[in-house]
DNA sequence: GCTGATAGTTCCATTATTCGGAACCAAATT
DNA sequence: AATTTGGTTCCGAATAATGGAACTATCAGC
């Protein structure tokens, strides 16, 4: 575009910002997954636009309800998003595909079970089983995270070969969520290695404290999605040996989804 | 913009499509709110824009990963979504306000209870409360249904006055989702004069047989927001008296909910 | 395999939109 | 009243979207 090539280092998310479009799906990015509420004038000082041009850029948004203001004048994601995604979820192949699975593993593990897809260097989780407890439904839903620190995460990884890894990862800086969180590409293709070796990822406090986890990578048939399963919770009742015990149910919860999208998408076309 | 003034009737959501991003989110909701994955020429003889343009506009809208394409060439809503509209739900303050009051209401009740907020003539549903059964969570949240056969888009279209209600449901063709959903404006009116009287609504059976609730409105105290909280369930357990006897109860779930966002939100600014 | 038809993609001069500096407005602050 | 801060509007210049047409698969029937 014009002077903006570096992406100011933290947000190696967008490379490039396609047109219009590119450029509002950043800001909305911005706005919409800050952890707190910004007003105007905060957002001028993240995103390097002049004044007008944001004043319009995000009025635009407003107008189309990604986006909304609040009475002290703060941008916050609209509900239009809601119904977007909620179309999203419910048709998502993928997720009804492995559904029956997952109920499965919640059910020999009692444990919570996730579902995730690898999106460039990011999990984001798709859908979620747990057990009698009812405590945040929806919760983790859609929820965003780093695949260097989730099970899920790196196992889908695991799948890639080193020097993607390497490149996708390179110069991203490694936020040091726990004591046990990789601190570079380089912990963490030692790790991706023995995952490639055993076929299932731990996350041992890796993302959160007192939080563990073993998941195994699902590839679909082309190649293109990447994705993972794992049982999840709490280090003192999921202990090293548990998770050893149910690395395998992980690895058949994940192969038996990549047979059934095999057999229910493969054959069509 | 040019000759494509009248909105081909039937999609009565979008009026006026400003500009670029404008355009390619009415795009984007034709595409991911369709019933069945569309092709691109299914989309182009949809969208009466040229080949060429219309190509463009959903590689950009791929490239954003708001759609995605499947090995068929059929165009399906993208994760991304997902991810922005987690983070709609999670902050969306009015939502965290009404929480409790929603469990309380589903514990005195027993059955599911839902808020939902308008947004035009439809309703979205914001969060659900269900009991025990596991069924199927997250299912209706972010889901959009018309206003005029839900309880909560009743509740809540009955603060209006008849002017505005006649106003956008003018030239709206009324799905008859069963026998029971109101077949006009007309219908529509007489049921919320009597929703005011009340001051709450029911929905026998008018948008999905077999299932009634009961619904009450609230609205912010800036009244730019509507919205309405309803308890639901399936005809044969929630009977009419029973609809009667939680009236007062939802009545007084709405009255907390607007109280608190009163307290919580009012006196900052 | 050939022929015509249907589906999808790329090009590029024209046209419409966005850009962004600056002026403007409105509230708070001194 | 004067100044600062926060937000909005304007308009010529810069840029991106448009859309007709040419082009390339892919497919169906012969």
């Amino acid at each position: 575009m014009n002077v903006k090539q570096e992406d100011t280092m933290g947000n190696a998310r967008r490379v490039r910002e396609t047109g219009t479009l590119g450029k509002l799906m950043a800001l909305l990015d911005l706005v919409a997954l800050s952890d707190y509420p910004m007003r105007f004038t905060d957002i001028l000082s993240l995103s390097d636009q002049p004044r007008g041009t944001l004043h319009r850029q995000l009025s635009h948004l407003v107008e189309e309800g990604l986006l909304e203001i609040d009475r002290d004048g703060r941008y916050l994601p609209g509900i239009r998003l809601l119904s977007l995604a909620s179309r999203s979820w419910a048709r998502n192949e993928f997720r009804a595909i492995a559904e029956p699975h997952l109920r499965l593993l919640q059910e020999r593990t009692g444990e919570t079970v996730h579902l995730g897809v690898l999106r460039g260097i990011e999990v984001i989780y798709l859908d979620k089983v747990e057990g009698r407890q009812s405590v945040r439904m929806y919760s983790q839903i859609g929820n965003a995270s780093p695949a260097y620190c989730t099970g899920v995460g790196k196992a889908a990884l695991s799948v890639l070969d080193d020097a993607s890894i390497e490149a996708s990862h390179a110069g991203l800086q490694f936020h040091a969520y726990t004591e046990h969180t990789h601190r570079g590409v380089a912990d963490l293709l030692a790790d991706i290695a023995a995952i490639r070796a055993h076929g299932y990822a731990f996350d041992r406090e890796e993302h959160e404290s007192g939080i563990c986890c073993v998941a195994a990578p699902i590839r679909s048939d082309d190649g293109n999605m990447l994705a993972g399963v794992s049982v999840t919770g709490p280090a003192y009742r999921v202990t090293p040996e548990k998770l050893e015990e149910w690395a395998p149910l992980v690895r058949v919860a994940a192969a038996s989804i990549m047979q059934d999208m095999q057999s229910r998408l493969g054959p069509k076309r």
